[in-house]
DNA sequence: CCAAAAGTGTTCCACTTACACCCATGA
DNA sequence: TCATGGGTGTAAGTGGAACACTTTTGG
């Protein structure tokens, strides 16, 4: 195995899902084990990542990651940091872990950081499958991390703040159909704002590249809500080398 | 030499300098010698840059580049993007050549890139004092360099450009006095596009922490203009957590 | 008919844009 | 006195912010 891992250089994933009412974190659990007494020591919480392979691009490596704990394909990544304090992992117990995890002895890891933007929806189905456990975990109520995972998350999160008030990614984390409510409601979440819902509906509904569908919302007890869906291609046109709206 | 570097990760730094006509960007030159004949094959350009020490964290590998490269401390340095395809090195002569100056076998660097900003009439008294040659280089007029250096210069034009659009980080590229008119030049020549000078001049003569000296230019054969100061601090006081104009 | 959320318009203010001339200085 | 760039004001249009009620549906 560790033939085929560069042990300098990881990569960690932030995966933000949205239940239309919080944000979510996609977190690992990471088991340490007495393996005299083969018992179980301890369990905590870890991002999602993995040492790069031998001679693998960055990308590739974020991809990998998020294919082996989620099973999607294709999902919105972005590189947002880099965290390469040498005392990022310091402790004993973590260096040993990390050693008989890998089968590498480590000295200092640089890791990539990427945080990337699932439908929930799509991603609930592979949950169950995995090896290693993984939660969905509200982002007001994440625990102590291993490492420097928290710092890693927090930065996640502004820099996907920033992102949000500029480009059009909050549709990354809604199903392809959704309502203009919801929308509305991921931009408050993770901004942590309100917005006046006139306002916000007449400046989302002034965009071309958000379209109507016939359809309604289904099984609500109250008015439903119309559909629509975000055309990405038509917001490249409309908006070649220019700005999304802000919000 | 070898035993202190890592040898898999490096970083490079686009220095930008404005000389209050056009933007430039500091190359440094490579040198390939034939060691049997000890003659010169070929100069070429390059990006200032360093594989990372054992350990070193890429902030203080980019600012002692920095150093070494301009004798500048404390600069302004922004971390904006990793580049990671295994093919960025591939020219055999390219590879000989890193063997050579590091002492190093090098399989796949995965380098760091950092874009600085340094106020030119600072940086210019060490230019000649390198050991390796430095030049100023007009970002129109950009030769074909070594390696991808290309491609991460122009990612570190754009990546400029969209923080000049929303930080107040142009000072960092003018003398600590400076007109207002260098100021609009400044953004006009990194953003390439014409601003109406009397509204640039209302939009920034409101911004408070902008603040106006007794002194003006000297020296000109035309009605000297105002010297303005950048009040960081009050910067910061006023827009807390909040926008900087935005251009 | 009740509860719940969808959906809708107007006014005010701040900011952006477009645009042209006089002023102060050194040569 | 001329050449050069500094410095100034106004009007029209655009976009954001504030604000409350009616409509549609399921239960």
């Amino acid at each position: 195995m560790s033939i085929s891992y560069n042990p300098h250089i990881s990569i960690d994933c932030v995966v933000f899902g949205f239940d239309y009412k919080e944000l979510k974190v996609l977190l690992v659990e990471r088991e340490v084990w007495d393996k005299k007494k083969n018992k179980l020591i301890k369990k905590d919480l870890k991002l999602p990542g993995s040492l790069i392979r031998k001679r693998e691009e960055l990308d590739h490596a974020a991809s990998r990651v998020l294919q082996e704990f989620t099973g999607l394909k294709n999902i919105y990544l972005k590189q947002f940091d880099v965290f390469s304090n040498p005392k990022r992992i310091h402790n004993a117990a973590d260096i040993q872990w990390l050693h008989e995890h890998t089968g590498i002895e480590i000295e200092h890891i640089i890791s990539v950081a990427y945080y990337s933007l699932v439908k929930l929806d799509e991603a609930s189905p592979y949950e169950n499958s995995l090896k290693t456990k993984a939660h969905w975990v509200n982002i007001n109520n994440i625990p102590k991390m291993i490492f420097d995972h928290n710092e890693i998350l927090d930065k996640a999160l502004v820099a996907l703040r920033n992102e949000l008030r500029t480009k059009p990614v909050g549709f990354e984390l809604l199903p392809k159909k959704f309502t203009i409510r919801q929308l509305q409601n991921l931009y408050e979440v993770i901004l942590g704002i309100n917005l006046d819902n006139r306002n916000f509906r007449k400046k989302l509904l002034k965009q071309k590249y958000i379209i109507p569908l016939e359809e309604k919302e289904q099984l609500v007890n109250h008015k439903p809500a119309t559909l629509y869906y975000y055309d990405q291609k038509l917001y490249n046109k409309i908006n070649e080398g220019n700005q999304f709206f802000s919000i």
